[in-house]
DNA sequence: GACAACCTGACC
DNA sequence: GGTCAGGTTGTC
């Protein structure tokens, strides 16, 4: 599930509810989500108190004082506050108590994790330290000097967490179409006008996308367990064989570098 | 670069 | 039965 914008909204509801509340206890019913372990993880967990949850790319950081909690979603992640009188969600494989409220972390696939760090160590953790810069973070000079040093495609090097942090499968694609960029395009043959407009239909995409609370898609809620409305604008993906919005050409499915990619053959080039 | 792996589905 | 799935990592 989510990428930058669905993380970004978990981020902001939690940030009404979850500062201030102390971890009482931590249920973790599939040990395999909590590193390094169990019984490390419930150590540091218990008895503190979240501070003001962070972001950074796809990785959800919420502060513990001396520590951070970090999560990683992957695909199908849900984190969600729970008053007292409300149920989990199912698929529930982890519940941290607060005194009466509840954080649950649920995840239909099981890829995702939750670890403790120690926030001197929060920097040179693996999932942190290669991530490239964030999309609003980028002059157009310094995005076109990126493009055009690499010898790859476009939809391969925009999902690389190491070149941009934050993109994943869905936004890659609405921007190469609002772009009008062809997935396969290779990245070094942009002109600097081309590069301009790749990173501002980027940032325009990523801004949309918050403001809309994110995508669902499948199963994508928000950490009070409401669901995006970003998919309703969504213009390429999901659309195989739709008319393209500019020139009404089917939209094309296929796999670009691994992944299920929708774009317009004639529009984007 | 391509592919399999990690899992549990939904949909045709 | 087959295909596809908001991600990442490791292997040829």
């Amino acid at each position: 599930m989510p990428e930058l914008p669905e993380v970004e909204t978990i981020r902001r509801t939690l940030a009404r509810c979850l500062p201030g509340k102390k971890i009482e206890d931590v249920e973790v019913r599939l040990p395999k989500l909590v590193r390094p372990d169990v019984a490390t993880f419930v150590e540091n967990a218990r008895g503190r108190v979240f501070g003001e949850p962070q972001r950074k790319g796809k990785v959800l950081i919420l502060p513990l004082g001396e520590s951070s909690l970090l999560v990683h979603f992957r695909l199908t992640g849900q984190l969600v506050f729970l008053s007292p009188e409300s149920s989990e969600p199912a698929y529930t494989h982890l519940v941290f108590a607060l005194n009466g409220a509840r954080l649950a972390y649920a995840d239909l696939r099981q890829f995702g994790w939750l670890e403790i760090v120690r926030n001197e160590d929060l920097a040179e953790h693996p999932s942190l330290v290669s991530l490239g810069p964030e999309p609003f973070d980028l002059e157009a000079e310094e995005f076109y000097v990126m493009l055009t040093s690499r010898r790859r495609r476009l939809k391969a090097l925009l999902l690389d967490q190491q070149f941009l942090a934050g993109l994943g499968n869905i936004y890659v694609d609405e921007s190469l179409f609002r772009a009008r960029l062809h997935p396969e395009r290779e990245a070094a043959t942009l002109s600097f006008e081309e590069a301009r407009r790749l990173l501002r239909v980027v940032q325009d995409v990523l801004r949309e996308a918050i403001a809309t609370g994110g995508s669902s898609v499948r199963n994508y809620v928000d950490g009070e367990g409401r669901e995006g409305r970003f998919q309703e604008r969504h213009l390429v993906y999901q659309h195989r064989e739709r008319p393209c919005p500019r020139c009404k050409t089917p939209i094309v499915y296929k796999q670009v570098a691994g992944r299920g990619t929708y774009f317009c053959p004639r529009c984007q080039r």
